[in-house]
DNA sequence: GATCTAACTAGTCAGTGTCAACATGTGGGT
DNA sequence: ACCCACATGTTGACACTGACTAGTTAGATC
């Protein structure tokens, strides 16, 4: 049984790889992951630092689950933005919202989510949360064209959100210094979403087949 | 005066800044920027480890030198495929290819462009590379919306090509592992830029002011 | 030709990831 | 109730890293 003392002076954690990858969050975002220490994550989480080894391997293995994690918190939240609307455009825009606000209140999920050099890109687990959140974001897609009748194709419509919507998030800070540089005051985020959305659906709903 | 003789035997080196970028595009395309090594970059060049300081303070100098040529190529590469065309439509696809194009063959470089946790970001060098290549970009994007005379906001209409582009390149890699999983064959880099432009395109033509 | 200085080296330090060897409890089978 | 296998943790060691200080070399300037 674990009683409910506080779980961090015991031998035995309890629940340590949730600590690690929650320290391990903390440590990104304080850092960034170019500045990423393995050490440094069992230190916060208050175990040796080979504790670690054991749950994920190496580093490379809980940077691994850190993704995961990461493509399933965005189907769970793009999943939730979806389901709040009716109307499939009004869904797509949604959804759309959903990608960006994740990337700024999970921003180190994000930076590894799509880091193949420091994650496990066969790892099982991951290509199916992956798979996932696509997947449900190629239905929304495919609902509009559906159900505005139109000929685009619906690949490349669910490309052109997700690459869109990758693309403003790390193009965000130069996007901001660009702004500033020129003097002008710079757009809020959600702004920004709201402008390409729309461009986006423009070019959908208008492409030819 | 420099003899052409061999120049790494030599005490100084000639050339070192050149080299150690040359190194450290080597080290980043083999290892990653996950797994970067200043130490190793200076043994490839066939100097002590202390000498890249010399010339870029630290490792984030480094980089961000790398990050600096990285733009000054985007800005010469898309430079020459726009002045290759002469329809505003067509030069805005060539750019779009140009682009990415340079992130499959300088992949090292692109790598850094977008990472503020390992550059110097108030470098000014790089600001004013990067100015340059997005002006290009606005510039394409401004002749198009004025010679068809389209409605649509140009600030937005640069941001939607370079973020999907972007978004692009970052993703590549997931979409074809997504394709090899639904069992379909994969497109080539090409092909999905081709794709993407032209939806890109229509979006940005029938678009409302 | 003396000297000044940029360019480079050598040595050191704390910090890192991973491995091997050891310690600790938890749970299952008898 | 006991025992033991094994997951979970620890300590120590190793080669490696980035950055610092001090010293060396050679090209440029006067």
């Amino acid at each position: 049984m674990t009683p409910p003392t506080s779980s961090t002076d015991r031998y035995h954690h309890g629940d340590l790889p949730n600590a690690l990858r929650e320290a391990a969050v903390d440590v990104i975002s304080e850092n960034g992951l170019g500045h990423f220490s393995l050490r440094e994550v069992a230190r916060r989480a208050g175990v040796s630092h080979t504790a670690p080894a054991h749950h994920f391997g190496d580093v490379r293995g809980l940077l691994t689950s850190l993704a995961t994690e990461g493509f399933d918190t965005l189907y769970s939240v793009t999943n939730t933005a979806v389901a709040a609307e009716t109307e499939p455009a009004e869904r797509l825009s949604a959804m759309g919202e959903a990608y960006v606000s994740l990337a700024t209140e999970y921003p180190a999920h994000c930076q590894v989510m799509f880091r193949p050099d420091v994650i496990d890109n066969d790892d099982e687990c991951l290509a199916e949360s992956g798979m996932r959140a696509y997947g449900l974001l190629h239905d929304v897609v495919r609902d509009l064209v559906e159900a505005e009748g139109l000929d685009a194709d619906v690949d490349a419509a669910a490309e052109l959100c997700w690459a869109t919507m990758q693309g403003l998030v790390v193009l965000e800070p130069k996007l901001a210094l660009i702004d500033a540089r020129e003097g002008r005051p710079s757009l809020t985020t959600r702004d920004r979403v709201r402008r390409l959305t729309t461009l986006m659906l423009d070019g959908i709903r208008h492409s030819a087949p």
